[in-house]
RNA sequence: GCCCAUGUGGCGGAAUUGGUAGACGCAGCAGACUCAAAAUCUGCCAUUCGCAAGGGUGUGAAGGUUCGAUUCCUUUCGUGGGCACCA
């Protein structure tokens, strides 16, 4: 019998799936795990084999904790709302709902095809109003919620408007809103606006007027990734800042507690990194300065406060407030003009032109308070209005921006720092004795800092301020699939709906464009969005809302009356384990964490950071294989199904070495000649799906070109009769024409022609043996090639395995025998390996550890059932179909799912001798199996008596001999 | 510029707290079986000198610590990722 793979694991899987096997219960006397991964957004373009890398780790994972005791739930949905849906939706008038539903059933299909263990009775989907309706309720949560800057967590924000009607807002309070204080008398007095925008100022979800990338020519609002080099990126209209109402989310209230909640979860290093580095917290000091013959000051913030007495000029963010009453008459002009310059410039030119300095003097001078200096006041667009004070202290020798800047100028420079500081660029040491520095000479700098910032304080011109870059989360979006905001516009005031109206559900519309005046479709249905209340907001909720709570809907899928029962999120709680990709290490990761917290501060849930485990897994990487191509724009394609069956059909096609050696010479073609230069069009191309038709040195043949682009109907023959256009390298070993292809790595994507299709690979191979070798390619962390013919080697194994219980020929050839010690130690072996490599994540280690132990046994001619059958439950989290099946050839009753993890005996591996290696001066020259009790006398007498070591001594007496027991000898000459 | 990873055969990658570098697999070569092919099996496979026995070199590079370094330290180069006029 041999292996049928396609056969066992449909059967297999069917029988799984009619005795729901996966079901997950929430009663449970087992202890619980909660694996989970970073659920998918549903593509058209469907599944690569990057993908289940995850996937298939933390199904090994699920599977091995299942095996050991564990009530394991690992559940899957999909991220179903988003921007590809909708476009496409515009293109082809398709309802995203439908799109979005094909390309779901595409997903699941080719996930179970690969043999996953999840529960899809908990499958979540973001764009179900099911689901959406329990967001759009947590978006009220965070609506009707402040944060308490005494108590450091959120509440309801009645208490805030009970604390405002009894005591006001006064600065003893705690609880004022930023730069406004009244009592409770005054609140009393405001009108119901005035009261709605002091409250808006606190809520954990708020609106406000924000930038957003408006597009004129489009009549629509862009992403970011849309605009490209100021202009939209379809079509390359340009594109500038429009102030419109936005909401936000509070998550700078959250700053310090997503930092402190680092410590509490296992990150790689480098996440929780990558998040310090996001929220970006920074300690310094605010101080005013005083501005010469003005009454007004001048705010500064600074992390080196110790530096005060380095300052040589300030600079002041051109859009700062302060800039047309310090201006002088003289330099007006100037400062009018370079206002004129920063406005003609995107935000996007200013960071990106880091390298150009400009800038321009106000004529106003600021006065150290220290020494009494007089300092310029410059203003310059590398100093951000939104960030600080918009304003800074320039200090040139320690800082690189500032000294290029002075160097510009021509602003002289005070040297502070001594020798640390050469001239030639600015040196930002803490290290250095401070000079020239008033009252802070001969400090060093690290200790001065504090003594400034006291100073500073204690004369009442400044006070120590913590600053973070993260910004608040913006949330709304100008679109039409996401979740609608459930917000009624009530005489400009933000009427929640009742929870009882939720969902609110997204209306159908006939077409999918933009609104007026840069709203979102929804805008344009009127009926929808006038109500006898007032006006919808017509704004969508982003992406990573329903990404932001869907671990805790899986605990509780079908509640229609409440997010996730309690009960239900006390048992299931943190997610032990959390497999994706890093490209979420800030976005998602840090806004689920958030929304846990606020969870966590209502008393929703009990716990509140959300992942306690995260593991990244690599990036599977696709050879993408170049050749040139490149139209002549004046000639037609004669054979004109050509352009339908292929857009990307070339006049001339050839291998870059070709290209490069000929240049700009002169191609000739149907008796017409043509210089590179005037071809109108020419690019390095990707030839398409060329992994599957590119041969072993690269080339492209004939008859690779062919299937290549997918011509069945023309022979190459054809397209070169007709247009003449192939330059081919040389001949093959077989006297077929070539191009030589040149290959880069690239991360796999469509777009890119270097996707491999996973249900390609299991129609061929199987799941068991796809798993397998997606985690022999290498650690899961680890961002590696695609190569596909390796699988044939993981492949070679299962039907190794196999042929330990099945002989071609002869049938059934396992036994009832009793395993040898031998036999035992290649079991006990591979038991303790397996189980050390699947709980550190060491998968590949795993895999080739299983390839040793059924060499192993093969060597002996195992084929005992004692010792084969608990082989099986090792495999089951790897290869789950083949041990299911083989589990009961070998006559066991029920499912392998359920079998006990085999314990390892320690007992078996004791081994009474040692090959020790013996080493002269550090070099391995001999070998030498000795006992394990012996001493390090013995051992010496022993190793001297050797023949090789005598050899090395020269006869020489050794200086020392080093024995590790049971690892190595080492003789010292 | 800053931060974090990372660098080992033709390729993917192994290698406990410093203890036989290259496990396992791919590719390649040679052979067995076969009419043939597939499948399977056996052997070789870092590099260099040598018929061989055996020796030299070798984990990006250069130093260091050590009886002993892929592993620890210093310097440096390359690659990948993240952040960035953030004061």
């Amino acid at each position: 019998m041999e292996y049928r793979f396609n056969e066992i694991e449909k059967k297999w899987q069917d029988q799984w799936k009619a005795d729901k096997v996966y079901q997950v219960s929430n009663e449970s006397a087992k202890p619980k795990y909660y694996v989970l991964d970073m659920f998918p957004y549903p593509s058209g373009a469907g599944l690569h084999v990057g993908h289940p890398l995850g996937y298939i780790a933390s199904d090994i994972y699920s599977r091995y904790k299942r095996l050991k005791g564990f009530n394991v739930l690992h559940p899957m949905g999909f991220d179903s709302f988003g921007l590809p849906a909708e476009q496409y939706a515009l293109e082809t008038g398709q309802h995203p709902a439908e799109t979005t539903k094909k390309n779901i059933a595409t997903f699941k299909s080719q996930l179970d095809k690969i043999g996953f263990c999840y529960d899809w009775e908990r499958e979540v989907q973001t764009s179900d109003p099911n689901y959406y309706k329990w967001t759009q309720w947590i978006f009220l949560q965070l609506f009707n919620s402040y944060f308490c800057n005494t108590e450091k967590k959120a509440l309801p924000i009645s208490q805030l408007i009970k604390k405002y009607e009894t005591k006001g807002a006064l600065p003893k309070t705690g609880e004022p809103v930023p730069g406004k204080h009244f009592t409770a008398e005054e609140w009393k007095g405001y009108s119901k606006q005035q009261q709605e925008e002091i409250l808006m100022n606190r809520r954990l979800a708020f609106s406000k007027y924000g930038e957003v990338n408006w597009c004129e020519a489009l009549g629509t609002v862009l992403a970011n990734d849309e605009v490209v080099n100021g202009v939209s990126e379809r079509g390359g209209h340009p594109v500038e800042k429009k102030k419109m109402r936005q909401w936000y989310l509070r998550i700078t209230a959250y700053a310090d507690r997503l930092l402190e909640g680092l410590e509490t979860v296992e990150f790689s290093e480098s996440m929780k990194e990558m998040q310090r580095n996001w929220i970006g917290k920074s300690q310094g000091a605010e101080m005013d300065f005083v501005i010469k013959d003005n009454d007004k000051k001048l705010r500064v913030y600074t992390t080196r406060p110790d530096t005060i007495f380095g300052v040589d000029f300030m600079v002041v963010a051109p859009e700062h407030e302060l800039v047309a009453a310090i201006t002088s008459a003289e330099q007006k002009e100037d400062i009018d003009k370079y206002l004129q310059y920063v406005k003609s410039r995107s935000e996007r030119e200013r960071l990106a032109e880091a390298k150009t300095i400009t800038g321009c003097f106000t004529g106003a001078y600021a006065i150290n308070p220290f020494d009494g200096k007089e300092i310029p006041i410059w203003i310059s667009e590398y100093v951000l209005a939104g960030y600080g004070t918009g304003a800074i202290m320039a200090v040139p020798c320690g800082d690189q921006r500032d000294f290029a800047f002075a160097k510009h100028f021509n602003i002289p420079i005070t040297n502070i720092i001594g020798d640390y500081y050469t001239g030639e660029e600015a040196n930002a040491t803490k290290e250095a004795i401070l000079q020239n520095s008033g009252f802070l000479n001969g400090l060093l700098m690290k200790d001065a800092i504090g003594v400034a910032v006291d100073k500073i304080e204690a004369l009442g011109i400044g006070t120590r301020k913590v600053n973070y870059r993260m910004r608040d989360a913006g949330f709304s979006r100008q679109r039409y699939w996401g979740e609608p905001f459930p917000i009624i516009w009530t005489d400009g005031i933000a009427v929640p709906l009742d929870a009882e109206e939720l969902p609110l559900e997204l209306p159908h519309v006939d077409k999918y464009g933009p609104g007026p005046e840069g709203e979102g479709p929804l805008a344009n249905i009127t009926d929808w969005v006038n109500t006898p209340a007032g006006r919808r907001e017509t704004s969508t909720m982003p992406g990573y809302a329903g990404s932001s709570w869907y671990f805790l809907r899986y605990m509780d899928p079908h509640n229609g009356t409440t997010f996730c029962d309690r009960k239900a999120s006390d048992y299931w709680n943190q997610v032990d384990l959390y497999i994706g990709g890093t490209e979420h290490a800030v976005g998602h990761l840090l806004y689920s964490r958030m929304w846990t917290k606020v969870l966590f501060d209502l008393g929703l849930i009990g716990f509140d950071e959300p992942f306690r485990k995260l593991v990244n897994q690599g990036m599977i990487t696709g050879n993408s294989y170049f050749v040139i191509g490149f139209y002549a724009h004046d000639l037609e394609i004669t054979v004109s199904d050509l352009e339908n069956t292929n857009k990307e059909f070339y006049h001339f096609l050839m291998s870059i070495d070709i290209f490069e050696k000929e240049g700009s010479t002169i191609f000739e073609l149907n008796g017409k000649k043509y210089r590179a230069d005037d071809i109108s069009e020419f690019q390095k191309t990707r030839v398409r799906y060329a992994h599957l038709f590119v041969d072993s040195k690269n080339r492209l043949t004939r008859k690779g070109l062919a299937k290549t682009f997918q011509l069945d109907n023309f022979s190459v023959d054809e397209i070169e009769k007709s247009i003449n256009c192939i330059f081919w390298d040389g001949k093959t070993e077989d006297g077929e024409d070539f191009i030589q292809c040149k290959h880069e790595v690239e991360k796999m994507s469509k777009s890119k022609y270097n996707t491999v299709n996973p249900d390609e690979l299991c129609d061929k191979y199987g799941a068991d043996t796809f798993r397998m070798y997606e985690m022999f390619l290498g650690p899961v962390e680890a961002s590696k090639p695609w190569d596909t013919k390796g699988i044939e080697g993981v492949h070679r194994f299962l039907r190794k395995l196999w042929r330990l219980f099945n002989d071609d020929i002869k049938g059934k050839v396992w036994t009832d025998e009793k395993p040898t010690d031998a036999e035992l130690k290649i079991l006990h072996r591979t038991i303790k390996k397996i189980e050390e490599d699947t709980e550190k994540f060491s998968f590949n280690t795993a895999v080739s550890a299983f390839m040793i132990c059924i060499n192993d046994l093969f060597d002996v001619k195992c084929h005992k059932k004692e010792v084969l059958e608990k082989i099986l439950i090792l495999m089951v989290p790897y290869a789950p179909h083949i041990a299911e099946e083989l589990w009961h050839q070998l006559g066991n009753e029920g499912s392998i799912l359920d079998a006990t993890y085999p314990t390892f005996n320690p007992a078996l591996l004791v081994e009474s001798t040692k090959e020790y290696p013996i080493s002269i001066n550090g070099k391995v020259r001999a070998n030498l199996s000795l006992a394990l009790d012996l001493d390090q006398k013995q051992v010496e007498e022993i190793v001297l008596q050797n023949d090789v070591v005598q050899k090395w001594l020269e006869g020489k007496d050794p200086k020392k001999i080093i024995y590790v027991k049971n690892k190595m000898i080492n003789v010292v000459v």
